[in-house]
Formats: structure tokens, C-alpha cells, sequence
DNA sequence: TTAAAACTCGCAACCGATTGCGAAAATGTT
DNA sequence: AACATTTTCGCAATCGGTTGCGAGTTTTAA
């Protein structure tokens, strides 16, 4: 209970007969500081274990050095690479994060964002939840100008930057893929279509079909959740299409994964009978049997560039309000669950 | 660049011609503040927009009312709903968090401690890495007298509050039933055997072997990091090892997929040629072909228990010291990747 | 040798909330 | 009406770093 007391600056100042505004100096390289005083200073330091206290210098700083970053989920590769490139970002420019994620809750996202607010947070990087609608919870952030960056998913309309994929191009190149493949029937499974990253990729998918002179069907388009149940069952819907499709673009791996698995369950060859492309190039698409041609995203490119533009402007280095929307590279990798046309190799590269 | 100022108590008081000191118990419900006053505050907060400085009253406190917790990944079903159930315990509570991984490496980790360290979290959580061998970087929790709680991987021989499933009885659990689905020869891949949980398990799987008079044979046992690459060359090594096992019992789910995969394109049955059980019941169990037998994990009761205890001990209710391990209930799920005698139903429970 | 420039370092005032103690005000007791 | 209690609130010190400014010291230039 009675816990030893900590080591101030104040304490180092006395041991080394010197003032708590040189030693405050030295600790932290300022160059006012002679080399030699400042290895006495970092030497008693160490002997007497003497640890920063981060309030008193948030508190007289006026900043915290942290970053907040609001996830709307954890559970997918992509987002832990993401936040993996927005640490190597951070911890190399010494700055600090708190993460917070929304399970893809709206409620969620908003609590987070006054929790970080009230954090004192210096900047922010988040990716909006499935069901996020407005961005009044970020209102408070512009009022203090602590400069918001998203990623991934985000507000098309909304100003700021904005860290993207492709995705139009995406859903363009994944359903052209199909149509090279011999498909004539592609439905799309995707979630909601009130997220930037969902709509996009159906009007790729759209302008693909449009451009290979095939019909665009309405019913063709299932929209939902994404989750485990709503896939098991989109598998069943397609079955009941007519025409009965021989593709699917899927927007996720792990919904595409299920899909397949359950479409082979009731007895239809993946991918002879139906192709399938999925999205995020997730563990999983390597894992299921056939492998899932898909998208790739670069998360830790994504992170990263999220992140060094947030600190760019911190720093003064960069006007966020200039640079709107970087868009990040990604790919298609074609593997088995959609080549139709196998070759003499027999599997694709 | 120029931020708008923030609203201190001392603008509250002055607005409201009272004293700081009374505008900060108001604002924390302090018995010695009339209520009609209580009322006044509060209401000109709100319509001040005031937002309560935490460094300043961490500085004052010298508490931070902040959970820190180290997981050694985040990939991994198990482990982000332990997470979830830490949240919710912490924030039922009104602590707050702050996460670190370690990314399964000892120097991360320990990285991680010395950061929340000096974030100076009131207690912290943890679950050690793939290759932590000593608790060094713990000490000085230690002898600040934090509290530090570990969960799942732990250091049996440590003093400390643990929270972990009984990974003995699973072990034994896991071989047993592939004993009984007619399995002679039953080999087993796992992690570091430095790792609590994977010795124990090994310890499991050895006992059952034994009990039922099958030999144990150490060239069935393949020990490495569970990784995607590793788990290919372990699915090889399996097959080279002779007599030719007819089970295997693999501590992730992950790598048992994996393993599956690769023998099946190999040319081998699962689980007429060779039957599997994973561990850990992430999602992916679910989703190969055939499903994962595995063992099931609660993790969000785990994150639970391990965050109340935390918070009874930092509230005096519990002392940290007197309860020292405490095993969560899981249980061996089963399903076609083991099942060898498959009854009328075809299919398992 | 002397003046100017460059280094070093200390003083003291913050940053914003918390809290022990004492005083004033309100209420209760004979 | 005079005094004892209880309520309610303010004073002022404190938590531990940070930083503008000025003073003292040393080095360089003339």
C-alpha cells in the first residue's frame, strides 16, 4: 500500500547540486546543455531509476504525444497490418497510441471518440464502423482542430484525408476477371452498400459487366452483414438465382470462404461450376481448399502513410486540409477458386 | 495552429463565482457540496463545454485509473475476445486501458512493460510471448508494488495471480478422443514447450498415451513457431515419420488447417487416413473441410475474471496475493476431422 | 588587452485539478 | 437568546516538468 516514492527531477537536482531546469534539460538533449553536464545528469538518472512523469509534462506541454486510433474491428488481417504500420509509424516519430475499436457499432465508435478526446489526444486515424451514419462525433475534434485522418473506410463527402484503396478498380478488375474466366452469370455479395469501400466496388462491378456488353441484374446484388450466419446463407439465396450464377465476387474472405464451403456442401464444384473471388487477401484465402483468388490490400503501407501524414501535420510540416485523398496500391492475386481455364500448369500462378 | 483554450475549473468558478475547490467536488459528487450547488455546476460545465484535464488530476492523484495490457498477438480469435472481456470488466469499473502487443517476441514485451510502466497504469495484463524466457522486464512492477496479472501463457513456477484453462486435462482430453476413434499412432505438433501451455498440454497428451497403453514415441512430437510456413513443413515432416500416424493433435487451429490442407493435397484423408484435433476454436475451425475438432477457449470469460481480480485488488477488496491460480472451464468441441467412426447421423454433434 | 559573441545554467512562473484544514454560515438544542 | 453542532465552502499548498528570460562564464575576435 504505502508505495515507495518516485524519483523526480527535484531529487536528481539535489544529487548533482544542480537546478531541476538543467536537469530537465538534459534529460531530454536540449542544446543549451554542455555534453558533460548532460552525461553526469543521464548517469544519475539511471543510478537512481528515475522515470519521466508523463502527466506533469502532458499537463505543462499542453500535448500528449499520443495518437488515437478508432478500428472498426480487430478480427481481420488488414486491420492488424494497418495498425502494425501505424506503430512502426508512431513509435518512430516517439509518438504514443491509444487504440479503441467499435465492433462495428456506431454507439461503440462515438464513445470511443469522446474517450479519446477526453484523452487529449493530439491527432486521430480511424476507420468508420459498418453502420456509422453521420460524423458528429468527430465534430468535437474540428472545433479543437485536432486533425482527423481515416482510412480504409470513410466518408467519401466529408473533408479531410483520407487513406484509401482503389476500390471502384478493384471490383472492376476482380469482376473482369470472372468475365475472362468465362462467367456469364456474376452475382456479388457484398455489405453495406452505404460504405464507401462496398459501393465502390459495385460500380466496379457494374462498369465491368456494362463493358463486357452483360446484363446488370438487381437481383443479383446481396446485400449484407458480412457475418458468419448472413454468409451461410447468402450461399443459399444464390442457389435459389435464376439464371443460376457461375460466379460470385465476394467483398470479403471470410464471408467468400463460407460461401464456398457451404456451396460445395450442397454439392456445387468451386470452381467449375461456380467461380469465386473474394476481398483482403485474409490467412483464410490461403487456407481453404481451393485457395481464393482475391484483393489484395497493403495494411501496413496503409498504416503507415495514414500515420506519417497525421504526424507531418502535427509537426507543422504538412496542411492536412491540402492533401484530401491518397489512394494506396492493391492487387488482384488470382488463384483457384476462380480459374476456370486451367492450363497446362494446372494452377495459376 | 492557434487552439481554442480549454475551459478549467477556474473558469467554471469564475463564472460561477464560487471557488475552485468547490467546483471540483461538485463535479465529482464530494458529500460536503450542497446539492442546489452540485446542480449549478454541473449544468454550467455542460454549457461551458468543460472537459475534466486528466494529467492534471493524474498528476495530483498519482493514479492513472488505467488497466495496461500486453497480449502477445492479436491474430487470433481467442485472444481478441479476452480482450473484449477485459474491456468490459474494466470499463464496468470505470478503468481505463491501454494496449500493447508484443507481436510473440520477448523483446517487444518487454518494450510494452517499460512503456506502460511509465505510462504508470495502476495494474497491468498479461500473456507472455512465444519466446519470453525470463520475467525481468516485471520486476519492476514489482517493486513499485503494481499489481500484474497474467493470463493464458504464464510462468508456472512465477508468483502472481494467473488466470488459465486447465491445458493438462485438454491435452489429455484431445488425445484421448482420437485414442478412442481407433488412432495407434498418434503424433503431435505444438509451440514452445518453454510456453506453459504447450508443456502442459504435451504432459496431457503423453498421460493419455500412456493410460492407454500406446507408446510414446518423442520422434512424434514436432515442436516449432505455429506459423503458416512451419506448419507446411510440419504437415511433410508428419509424413515421413514412421509408422505413418493415423492422428495428429495440433496446439493451433491455425496450424492444424494448415496441416490438413497440405495432407490433402499430399493425397491423404481427413480423417479416414489421419485424424485431427486443433486447439483453440478460432473461426477458421469452422470454416475448413472437414470442420476442426478443437478445443474451446472462453476467452471473454477469462479477460473478465483476470481484469475483476485486477480491480478487487486495487480497490483493497482482494489481495493479489492470496488467490493465486485460477482455472477457466474449456472444453473439447468435436466435429469431422476426427471423427473416424462416423454413426448413423454421418455427421457429429 | 578589451569588447563582442557564444555558451551554460538558474529563477520563477506556469499547467489544472485535488485536498487538509479552518472559518463562516446554517441549523439545532436548551 | 446563547451556545453547541453540523453543513458548506474557500485558502493555499501540492503534484513534477517545462520554458522565457536574464545573469554569469567562457571563448573568439579585434
Amino acid at each position: 500500500m504505502n508505495k515507495p516514492k518516485d524519483v523526480t527531477i527535484y531529487d536528481l537536482a539535489r544529487a548533482l547540486k544542480m537546478s531541476p531546469s538543467t536537469v530537465s534539460r538534459g534529460l531530454k538533449d536540449h542544446p543549451e546543455i554542455n555534453k558533460n553536464t548532460k552525461k553526469k545528469i543521464l548517469q544519475m538518472a539511471r543510478q537512481m531509476e528515475y522515470r519521466s512523469n508523463t502527466f506533469a509534462s502532458n499537463l505543462r506541454r499542453q500535448s500528449t504525444h499520443t495518437i488515437g486510433v478508432i478500428l472498426h474491428e480487430l478480427h481481420s488481417y488488414f486491420i492488424i497490418s494497418v495498425l502494425a504500420g501505424i506503430e512502426k509509424a508512431a513509435s518512430k516519430a516517439g509518438y504514443n497510441l491509444i487504440i479503441g475499436h467499435s465492433s462495428e457499432t456506431a454507439k461503440l465508435e462515438a464513445a470511443n471518440a469522446d474517450n479519446l478526446f477526453n484523452k487529449r489526444v493530439d491527432g486521430l486515424i480511424a476507420s468508420l464502423a459498418y453502420d456509422t451514419e453521420n460524423l458528429s462525433h468527430f465534430e468535437q475534434y474540428k472545433k479543437k482542430q485536432i486533425p482527423v485522418v481515416f482510412f480504409d473506410r470513410v466518408m467519401e463527402d466529408q473533408e479531410g484525408v483520407k487513406v484509401i484503396i482503389d476500390n471502384y478498380k478493384n471490383g472492376y478488375d476482380a469482376t473482369k476477371h470472372l468475365i475472362e474466366q468465362g462467367c456469364k452469370n456474376i452475382a456479388h455479395i457484398t455489405g453495406s452498400l452505404k460504405r464507401n469501400v462496398y459501393a465502390e466496388r459495385l460500380r466496379g462491378y457494374k462498369e465491368a459487366l456494362e463493358n463486357a456488353g452483360l446484363k446488370y441484374r438487381e437481383s443479383y446484388v446481396l446485400e449484407n452483414d458480412l457475418t458468419e450466419e448472413a454468409s451461410v446463407q447468402a450461399a443459399h439465396q444464390v442457389l435459389k438465382m435464376k439464371p443460376l450464377p457461375d460466379g460470385i465476387f465476394i467483398t470479403k474472405d471470410l464471408c467468400a470462404a463460407i460461401v464456398m464451403h457451404t456451396l460445395k456442401d450442397l454439392g456445387k464444384r468451386v470452381p467449375e461450376d461456380i467461380a469465386i473471388v473474394g476481398f483482403n487477401n485474409d490467412e483464410i484465402s490461403r487456407i481453404v481448399e481451393p485457395q481464393l483468388t482475391t484483393v489484395n490490400y497493403p495494411g501496413i503501407t496503409m498504416g503507415e502513410i495514414a500515420c506519417i501524414h497525421l504526424i507531418n501535420h502535427l509537426g507543422g510540416i504538412s496542411d492536412i486540409n491540402l492533401t484530401q485523398t491518397i489512394i494506396i496500391k492493391s492487387e488482384l492475386i488470382i488463384r483457384g477458386s476462380s480459374l476456370k481455364k486451367t492450363d497446362a500448369l494446372g494452377k495459376a500462378l
